[in-house]
DNA sequence: ATGTGTGCAAATAGTTTGCAAAATT
DNA sequence: AATTTTGCAAACTATTTGCACACAT
């Protein structure tokens, strides 16, 4: 809600810059990732249920193209955090860079900043010559909840 | 070639302890990894296919099951490195723990270490407390030599 | 008007699962 | 002998792609 315009703009002006276009679709799912609340992320399907509850049908293939897009435009960052599925948040820089801690087994995410993780990041892909487009740190465990539950083994 | 037994030991008695059975198939799996170089992964493919080249037949879903198994008895740990397919290797604390600087463009591994990694890990987990199980930090850039050839865009 | 974007349906890729036969303990 | 494990084929899930039509510039 603060900075609401600042992502559209910058996305509309990548997209020109390349050629593309800015359609109602790709709008609508800026509009969402840009409506959420920090910490959260959105999956391809969650990001074509909830457009659908407000009245939008987008397709599948739509949301996919368009998360491509946005992620090599830079506005999106792609997380591997889930088996099997990618999820996606608004990319620094231009919201604060943060890492995540995930539960294994209920699947909760909690999110933290590290200062000394981007450093180190920067560090070892300077060291090497690397051009550092992002930096990832998970975290898996098993929350405190859930291990109070885990007195018995399954699947 | 040096502990290459320890980590089958290992591996047999925690299947004994779980009721489960040491099968040539598991040997197999398991011998892959002890000769795999440092900083090598192995996809569920790759595995079969490695396998079938030296005369071992092993069906798909038998690696598949291979892996859950030596994963959740924690002899390998399981890595979101590539797009789409999960990748596996021997694990700490047998190995010294270890990340990954993954180039986007050619999909080159760097591995490096850090322990500040692991401290922060550590810290950021016991301050929720979360059980912490893994930690991985992956760097996402383009190395030296895409940087060179990528003069253009493309797609 | 021109070329990019969209929706649909079909195709892929990776992984999982049911079941009968095979192997381990 | 009792059970777990395997292989095969079919099922699934997430994602991608071809194509004709729709829309943004």
């Amino acid at each position: 809600m603060e900075n609401t315009q600042s992502n559209g703009e910058r996305f509309k002006a990548r997209l020109h810059q390349e050629g593309l276009r800015f359609t109602r679709q790709r709008q609508k799912i800026l509009d969402l990732f840009q409506d959420l609340a920090a910490g959260q992320h959105l999956s391809a399907e969650e990001i074509q249920q909830t457009l659908a509850q407000q009245g939008e049908r987008i397709s599948l293939s739509t949301v996919y193209r368009t998360l491509h897009v946005m992620a090599r435009v830079k506005l999106l960052r792609e997380l591997e955090l889930a088996e099997g599925k990618k999820l996606y948040e608004l990319s620094a820089p231009f919201l604060s860079q943060h890492h995540h801690l995930v539960c294994v087994q209920c699947g909760a995410v909690v999110e933290f900043e590290a200062d000394k993780i981007r450093q180190v990041g920067g560090h070892q892909s300077a060291e090497r010559g690397y051009a550092l487009l992002d930096c990832q740190f998970t975290l898996y465990g098993i929350c405190p909840q859930c291990q109070r539950q885990t007195v018995h083994s399954e699947e």
